[in-house]
DNA sequence: TACAAAGTCTACTTATTTGATGGACAAAGC
DNA sequence: GCTTTGTCCATCAAATAAGTAGACTTTGTA
């Protein structure tokens, strides 16, 4: 299961992708419109914004954009900017990688099986973008 | 990321499925082997036999076996017991279903991928089982 | 130039989960 | 009855998750 903190980071996304092209949108627009607590969101807007998903204006008529249309944007690139590792184990973390200590990966059955698990969530999140998070 | 739990669990079935059909096998020949903490490991195991994935035998020449052939079990199966929901969110849990607070699943951008993703992962767990987390 | 409207930053707090450990108890075999 | 083995209970430290408070900075505009 995902944090709170990324199921917020990523409806805000989707709210953000939604209004693209009109301009910067307000922290707390975002926060009421997709019910999240304003302060918290905060923090992860900014945590956005400083891994180049986000951009944003201080400042009356300041607020939150997109930094490049939201097609752009891989749902792969947020998740590992806010929740981390797609994998299920460090041992076959593409991004995120950390030997297993106690265990040669070369014969493991069960690092065999987080390879194919791996594999089968990245090839949704790669393909799929904040363009897709957009609410019906 | 799965827990230390999860993945020690996983790593005792795969030496258990090994050991398929050759009697029980110690807490302690299983914590060794899989380089595994023996008092956290017997939690564990016996979470899996409350279960009906393991049985146990007490006493001098007891020890623990799988309750079924290794092809029966599932990893869905075993992933759910001990660590719990396979999907990234509640909301599209199958097994651990809860509604989405402020939220309406219909429309809801996040839930459409969410549910794309737990398919994915999904797909393999139910395939493969136990039979498949033995090393080379 | 001053004010108000934004985002930014630092520092907490509080609750829960994770990853264990120690020791008494119960059953089974010899 | 003694040893071997699993079972159960209680506890614990550290990390993480989730959220809050408040001061500060930047920017537009009257």
């Amino acid at each position: 299961m995902i944090s709170k903190k990324t199921q917020y980071g990523l409806k805000a996304l989707g709210y953000l992708a939604g209004q693209y092209g009109k301009g910067p949108v307000l922290i707390a627009d975002i926060a009421k419109k997709k019910k999240i607590p304003i302060k918290f969101l905060e923090t992860i807007l900014l945590q956005l914004k400083q891994n180049n998903i986000l951009e944003s204006k201080k400042g009356k008529g300041g607020g939150y954009f997109l930094a490049e249309a939201p097609k752009k944007i891989s749902l792969a690139t947020v998740y590992r900017i806010i929740e981390g590792p797609i994998a299920m184990l460090p041992c076959v973390s593409l991004n995120f990688y950390a030997k297993c200590k106690d265990c040669n990966e070369k014969n493991c059955g069960l690092n065999r099986m987080m390879i194919l698990t791996r594999d089968a969530t990245l090839k949704v999140l790669y393909k799929k973008t904040v363009y897709d998070l957009i609410d019906n």
